[in-house]
RNA sequence: GGGCAAGUGGUGGAAUGGCAUACACGAAGGACUUAAAAUCCUUUGGCCGUAAGGUCGUGAGGGUUCGACUCCCUCCUUGCCCACCA
């Protein structure tokens, strides 16, 4: 799933490594950290393990595809997680923390073209270069719950729900578009597609048409639409994005007769207010009619040849912005049915069949992308909506098209009325009159799932001439991909040259048959794998619905922003499947989410394209796991993007070390310690519990409310200041002591090694995972006074001392005979006293 | 083209209607040291002023409010996603 910055490869060395001058940690990171995670391990402390009487919590981190390296994004999102899973943890929850490797797809394919090797070894030894720098950062992982999608035992099971889907009606095969190579002989992937041609031979990119797999999301798209009305810990970014792209929108479906013809062209449009500015009509160029409509036509030749380089060129061309919209006339007119005229029919790159109907009526006046192609093509145009601010009545003085609201001109019975108003008694009108129909358009599609290559899931069919598609029995997955195959970059997918594995006798009339060759998109894969964490072992199902019962929902997921739509949709659309299954009592399977930012170097993207990544082994090797997670929860609040610096990192390494000293100092404290001697609480002991309190309050509400790590540990920051402050005679003092151990604990889910060994040097012999988080008393907090703002006429003049709590009419006593508000004030008249208690006045004069 | 974000000191960022710049980095000066590192202390938004203090200041412009980085409108810039990368 994670796989954008970067693979492995050359990859440059950090500048950090090679500065000559660089800060040095305190503590032997190396012996440390490896100490203590042999520790984790040896003691299972993070294993999960379904126990009724404890609440659970399952969190969980977007699984990544195993390029080989972890990359900052890999850090990020997993150093986040792992915070929340080790305070989770401390609170007393059952946590399941587990990993594993979104292991099917491209780069291992061409990995195996590029050096004549197998798929399943490069990915084998990328998991196993992953895994070792995942423990090398000292992730809580249940490492004994580790899956991979390309393992036959878990792939089984998409070929499983696959056919369970074909039982229920959502699987059919389509013919539909992709990018082929016609040198390499190779399907191509967008990003495959540099310049509208090949990126391995650079020859033109053509659309090709296939035969290929679909599954009919689009039968879940009112339960997907009105289901995100449930997710309320979801980012309202995300939500509003899955829900543009579901796109449920009220439009009219409106006919238009071709003139002299008996045909007639079904247009779709969401703005039947514009109905009357119709002044052209355009096909797409795989429109059913346009082949009819041209028939005999003196210029059939000429728009023949252009179809043909339209359906060349790439999706991604057609729709891209800054290529100029081409269309041509195809001499035939359509009747507009609201005020019966004609106008002429064109046909267009930027109208596409898979949207609406595969036609428009053009409103060049109030379209932008209409008026732009009637400027080009000099066609007419009419204004049928007045735009309030502007007096423009003839549309050649327009510069652009309005497409805003106001009031409907030119429009018949309807002129004058608002436009939005206009909408609905339009739509109406011509229901009623049959020159159309109101319909619900959604612009979700059906979800394509062939992969013309070798490294997935195999599409569990088998083709037979006499049967027709026929679906591989249940007792007979999983369908195992063949080994031994070659991979030349050409001539299709490799799977086709598999002999042993295509030729099959077919399963109802046992007589020769071919098997499905395409296999299944990635995203298939990891649409279901956190069911797949609660019983990773199961043989029985895709999961054991007993443990996914227990285990389920997800109460906390994590992952890139670029997620929020394919993926978390997919997966909601499994899990509502499973539900209809009856497999599941639920319909969502993520609780909260959070998605995190983007990891950048000088404001741009790491990516091995533009050299700049840093590569977190070498930070680790020099600096150890516990600054790398420290600092990269403090740069930047976790869904912001983060912009990583070498500098920064110095600072956490000064303040591990501060921490360290302070520990070291207490060890030996200890050791002189007389509790009978006690100095006295001076007045700084006694701000110093109440910083304590404020800071364990400040750490536990980042992780109770918005995971802002970043000021939880700055808070912490401002402890360890505080607690330097205190002259060293004073810090033998108990009420120290009990500052640092809650400092320990605070900072555990963050630097866990570190602080499990500092745990040990305070003279504790348990981990400090299985200690109880601090809590925070509010009584110890609270002033006995506050200082607050004065403001006049909302600028500020001084700040006052005033009782905590005090009321209005005190305060305003004091506010006003303070000298220098006396002064400012001088002898103008008081209107108006704004008060907001513990905070501020603002007297307005 | 569509969708979603973000814009605050020299830098990363803090403050989500109430004292703008917490915390950290960097920089400058000082202490310690034979020296360096480490550590500790001081200063650090702009402008005016010796100072007290004043004044401007959160991408640009407008609006709402006693009060706006925060809410609303218009615009600019940057980043991310858009169905075969994952």
């Amino acid at each position: 799933m994670h796989g954008m910055q970067g693979v492995r490869g050359s990859i440059p060395l950090s500048s950090t490594i090679l500065r000559r001058y660089s800060m040095a940690v305190a503590y032997n990171f190396n012996e440390i950290d490896k100490k203590w995670q042999e520790f984790w391990e040896k003691e299972g402390i993070f294993r999960a393990v379904p126990d009724k009487d404890k609440s659970k919590y399952y969190l969980l981190e977007m699984f990544p595809y195993p390029s080989g390296k972890i990359h900052m994004g890999h850090v990020r999102n997993y150093s986040i997680g792992d915070v929340i899973a080790r305070y989770k943890k401390m609170c007393g929850f059952n946590v399941l923390h587990p990993m594993g490797f979104d292991a099917f797809g491209q780069p291992a394919e061409n990995a195996a073209i590029k050096n004549q090797s197998d798929p399943k070894i490069w990915t084998n030894q990328c998991i196993d270069w992953m895994k070792e720098e995942l423990k090398k950062m000292g992730f809580s992982y249940d490492w004994q719950r580790e899956l991979s999608t390309c393992d036959p035992d878990y792939y089984k099971w998409n070929q499983w729900i696959f056919l369970k889907m074909m039982e229920k009606g959502l699987v059919y095969k389509k013919k539909s578009l992709v990018n082929w190579c016609p040198k390499c002989e190779t399907t191509l992937a967008n990003e495959e597609v540099i310049n509208g041609g090949c990126w391995r031979c650079k020859e033109i990119v053509e659309q090709k048409e296939l035969e290929q797999w679909f599954i009919k999301i689009t039968e879940y798209k009112e339960k997907l639409l009105d289901d995100l009305k449930e997710l309320k810990n979801w980012p309202t970014q995300v939500l509003t994005m899955q829900e543009n792209w579901i796109g449920k929108s009220q439009g009219c479906e409106i006919y238009f007769k071709v003139k002299d013809s008996s045909e007639i062209i079904n247009v779709f449009t969401t703005r039947p207010d514009t109905i009357f500015g119709a002044t052209y009509v355009v096909l797409a160029c795989e429109h059913p009619l346009v082949k009819k409509l041209i028939k005999n036509a003196p210029e059939e030749k000429e728009i023949l040849e252009f179809i043909a380089k339209v359906e060349k060129e790439s999706k991604i061309v057609r729709q891209a912005s800054d290529v100029k919209k081409e269309g041509k006339f195809i001499g035939a007119y359509a009747i507009n049915p609201v005020n019966n005229e004609a106008v002429p029919i064109w046909i267009a790159d930027y109208v596409l069949m898979e949207y609406g109907t595969g036609a428009i009526m053009a409103v060049p006046t109030h379209d932008q992308r209409d008026f732009l192609f009637a400027k080009e093509h000099n066609l007419p145009m009419r204004i049928v909506i007045r735009n309030p601010n502007d007096q423009i009545q003839n549309p050649k003085n327009m510069i652009q098209a309005y497409e805003g609201g106001g009031v409907q001109v030119n429009s018949g019975q309807f002129d004058g009325i608002p436009n939005q108003e206009a909408k609905t008694k339009i739509a109406e009108w011509i229901q009623n009159n049959s020159m159309g129909k109101i319909t619900t358009h959604w612009r979700l599609r059906d979800w394509l799932i062939s992969r013309q290559r070798y490294w997935g899931t195999p599409i569990p069919i088998i083709n037979c001439k006499k049967c027709g598609t026929v679906p591989v029995a249940y007792d007979n997955l999983p369908v195992v991909l063949p080994e031994n195959v070659k991979f030349t970059g050409t001539g299709g997918s490799p799977l086709n040259q598999a002999k042993d594995f295509v030729n099959v006798d077919c399963p109802k009339c046992k007589q020769a048959a071919t098997r499905e060759t395409d296999t299944m998109a990635t995203f298939f894969d990891s649409s279901w794998y956190f069911l797949r964490f609660c019983s990773p072992n199961y043989i029985n199902d895709p999961f054991d619905k007993e443990e996914a019962k227990y285990w389920m929902t997800v109460d906390q997921y994590i992952g890139g922003i670029e997620h929020a739509v394919l993926h978390l949709l997919y997966s909601r659309f499994f899990t509502k499947f499973f539900q209809d299954l009856g497999m599941v009592s639920f319909a969502e399977p993520f609780n909260r989410l959070l998605t995190q930012g983007m990891v950048l170097k000088e404001g741009e993207v790491m990516s091995k394209s533009r050299g700049n990544i840093v590569d977190p082994d070498g930070i680790i090797k020099q600096y150890g796991a516990d600054v790398l997670r420290v600092f990269i929860l403090f740069a930047a609040p976790p869904e912001m993007e983060l912009d990583w610096s070498d500098k920064g990192m110095e600072g956490i390494v000064r303040f591990l070390n501060r921490v360290w000293r302070l520990i070291d100092e207490q060890r030996s404290l200890d050791r002189a310690r007389d509790e009978s001697v006690q100095p006295s609480e001076t007045g700084q002991i006694h701000e110093l519990t109440r910083k304590l309190h404020l800071t364990i309050k400040e750490v536990t509400s980042a992780f109770e409310k918005d995971y802002k790590f970043n000021t939880a540990i700055s808070a912490t920051m401002e402890l360890v200041n505080q607690i330097y402050q205190i002259p060293e005679v004073q810090r033998k003092n108990k009420t120290v002591k009990d500052a640092v151990e809650k400092l320990v604990l605070l900072l555990s889910p963050f630097a866990s090694h570190v602080c499990e060994e500092m745990w040990q040097m305070l003279g504790h012999s348990k981990s400090i995972f299985l200690e109880t988080w601090p809590e925070f008393d509010e009584a110890k907090i609270k002033t006995s006074t506050v200082n607050i703002a004065v403001q006049i006429n909302g600028k500020l003049r001084a700040n006052i001392d005033v009782p905590a709590d005090a009321s209005e009419t005190e305060v305003r006593e004091i506010a006003l005979s303070d000298l220098k508000v006396k002064e400012c004030i001088k002898d103008a008249q008081l209107k108006k006293f704004i008060f907001v208690p513990n905070k501020l006045v603002n007297i307005v004069i």
